[in-house]
DNA sequence: CAATACGTGTTGTCATGTCAACACAACTAG
DNA sequence: CTAGTTGTGTTGACATGACAACACGTATTG
């Protein structure tokens, strides 16, 4: 599949004093780099979401999902963002008191329903679009297109690796 | 600083039924993307390392912090991982409760700890250490050593950007 | 030497998200 | 029709980490 089988562990190691120990560098390891950066990320942008907006994080990305989504369901949304149904199941609950979004039964099957946003709903998502752009422009103040292009491309090919481990894991134990 | 000082917006929307609504792109969008992998990594190696060696991500977290820098003090790693001291207070005292790490007072000081691992919290670190490689290994499945570096690079960027929006956050706002 | 400010670490409270258990609808098979 | 199975959504219990308040030791300044 690929012509890279096995990446050099001292690409991401570092030394304590003297090879005594050795543990993950924060700044070569990957993966520290992205859970660093996507933690941070996270938290600063649910603070500013919470202090302009009165919406949580998790809330935000709901806005975002049915917008993307009109008529979607629980199931479905949990999939997509890769969210535990409970999770998405309270946050729909939040909306739904909020006014944001609003819930129609469907006519085929009594339990799913299809949720989509209200009016105020679509209004409040419209304003903090604004506001996460502009975030996230920020956050790539100084890449050329071409890297954004290449930065998303490795992101990609992380999730599709990641993806890759868990069916492994699921396929290959017997447990669960 | 830079010659690249805009990127378009519309690399990151999608539209929805003809140019209706406006929204992220799930998978042109670098910080939707950034999250999304970082999210699931982190909660699979939690559960993997929860399984396997009975400690969460968090207190692996610590592992590695006081493998890096033995003897530091509950400020010193709030301010390296990036998160609360609250949080790292409390998984010191997991780690004390196990017997994985212990504090040593300083002299100079007499409200500082300096916390390092035991023998035996080493060699957990140790053990946790070759999955954690293999595991990031998987995930870079298919990258170049010099991939690896562009990602780590733009990763860094990102990160370098964060601090900047977050030192203007904090000077140009008059509360707090 | 007070008095005050500052740094360090602990604790309470809350939001978020996970897992497990459950209720219930829909489908399938005898 | 009944029983078993699967899919969907809700709820409870719990883990994690953020924020705020606090206790207490140290530093600074009059």
């Amino acid at each position: 599949m690929t012509d890279n089988p096995v990446l050099p562990d001292d690409l991401f190691l570092v030394n304590v004093e003297e090879s005594e120990a050795q543990t993950l560098s924060f700044s070569r390891s990957t993966t520290v780099l992205l859970t660093f950066a996507a933690n941070r990320f996270t938290r600063s942008a649910a603070r500013l979401y919470q202090d302009e907006f009165g919406i949580g994080a998790m809330d935000w990305r709901m806005l975002v999902m049915l917008t993307r989504e009109p008529g979607c369901n629980v199931a479905k949304a949990s999939k997509t963002m890769g969210i535990d149904k409970a999770a998405v199941s309270r946050s729909l609950a939040r909306l739904e008191k909020s006014g944001l979004a609003c819930a129609e039964s469907t006519a085929s099957d009594e339990r799913r329903k299809a949720w989509s946003l209200t009016g105020h709903g679509r209004d409040l998502h419209d304003r903090i679009l604004d506001v996460a752009l502009d975030r996230q422009r920020q956050m790539l103040q100084g890449f050329t297109p071409d890297e954004v292009e290449q930065f998303n491309g490795f992101l990609s090919r992380f999730l599709t690796n990641l993806d890759a481990v868990q069916d492994e894991d699921a396929s290959g134990q017997n447990r669960r």
